[in-house]
DNA sequence: ACATGTAATGTTATATTATATCGTTACTGC
DNA sequence: GCAGTAACGATATAATATAACATTACATGT
C-alpha cells in the first residue's frame, strides 16, 4: 500500500464550508504555520485572505488585479505564483486544474484530497472530501505499483440552483 | 440519480492497452463516425493517429510540429485545438488537464470516464477504468444536486518501473 | 453538372497562463 | 552589525489557448 486508508475525520458535509469564517481559517493557516516553522509573510496572508473572501476559483492574474489596491504597486507574475506554490505546499489552497484557478481549502489542518464541484453556470466550486475515492485510488495505483504524489479529481457541471434556473 | 450506475464490461486491467493496436483504434474510431453519421476528416485522423503513435499525452502545439513534415504546411494553432475537440466530444480522446495534454483513449466504443496515471519521470501516462469511482463520483454529485457533465481523475506520481529506478 | 448551404479548415492576431533570470529587500542567527 | 538565506521585485519571454474572419471542401437538391 502506498496510501494509509484511514483519514482523520472525514467531511463530506456539503455545507462544511459555510461553517467557517474566511477570518477565523487564516488564523488557522497562520497557526499552522507557526507550528510547522514555515513563514506566513504578508504577501501570502493578503493571497489567502483574498481567496478565502472572494469564495469562488481565482486565476492567478485575478489575485494580482485584487492585490493592486490595498498594496503599494501592482505584483508581478512569479510573485503570485510563489505565494501560490507556497500556499498549495502548506496544504491551505487547492489548484484546480480544469480551471487553471485556485481555490482555499477548508481544512488544512487535515491530510486530505480535495474533490471539487465546479458549476459551469455560477462559477462557484465546492470543496468535498471522499474517503472512499482517496481509498479505491490508492487501491488503483498499488495495483498498478505507482507511488502517487498528488491527486486530482474534478466534476464539472451544473450546481443545483443553476441547473434549476437552466431547467426552468 | 444523474448517472446510472452501471456500465458495460469496465477494464481495469492495466495491460489493456498494450493489447489494441494504434492501427486498429484508429480503424475503430473511423468506424464508429461512420455509425453516428461524424467526419472523419483526414486531419482528425492524423491527429488521432499521432496520438496512439507517441503513446503518452502530447501538446497542443507538440502535435502542431508532428503534423507538419508529412502535411503541406503548418497548421495553425486553431486548426489542431478545432481536431482535439472534435475527437474529444466523440470520445477519442481525452484531455489531461493537469498536463494541459492529450491521450487516446483506448475504448472509445464505451461510454466511461477515464482514470490517468502520470508518471512524472517518464512522462508516461496509463488510463484506468474504475466503474466504482465513477458511481462514488455520481453518489456524491447527487448529494449535492450537482448534475455533472464531465470528471476529471488525474494521479501524479512515478510509475513502478520509474520508482524503482529512482530508489535505487 | 451546377448552385447553394453548411461544415471544416486556413490565417492572422491576440489573449491567457506560466516561468526563467537576475537584482533587491527582509529576516535569522551569530 | 554582519553573513547567510529566504522572500520578493522587475523584466522578459515561453507556453497554452481563443477570437475573428477568410477560404475551401463537402453534401444535397435541382
Amino acid at each position: 500500500m502506498t496510501e494509509p486508508a484511514a483519514r482523520p475525520r472525514p467531511c463530506t458535509d456539503p455545507d462544511c464550508r459555510g461553517r467557517h469564517s474566511p477570518r477565523e481559517r487564516v488564523a488557522l493557516a497562520v497557526s499552522i504555520c507557526g507550528e510547522r516553522g514555515e513563514r506566513m509573510t504578508e504577501l501570502r496572508r493578503r493571497v489567502l485572505e483574498l481567496l478565502w473572501a472572494k469564495g469562488r476559483p481565482m486565476g492567478a492574474y485575478e489575485l494580482i488585479e485584487a492585490l493592486k489596491p490595498g498594496g503599494s504597486r501592482r505584483v508581478g507574475p512569479p510573485t503570485v505564483y510563489r505565494a501560490l506554490e507556497f500556499l498549495t505546499a502548506q496544504g491551505f489552497v487547492s489548484r484546480i486544474e480544469s480551471l487553471n484557478a485556485y481555490m482555499p481549502c477548508a481544512h488544512p489542518e487535515r491530510d486530505h484530497d480535495c474533490l471539487f464541484f465546479i458549476c459551469s453556470g455560477c462559477r462557484a466550486s465546492v470543496e468535498l472530501e471522499d474517503p472512499r475515492i482517496e481509498g479505491l485510488l490508492a487501491e488503483d495505483a498499488a495495483l498498478l505499483g505507482f507511488v502517487a504524489t498528488r491527486r486530482t479529481v474534478e466534476v464539472e457541471g451544473m450546481c443545483a440552483r443553476c441547473a434549476e434556473a437552466g431547467a426552468a
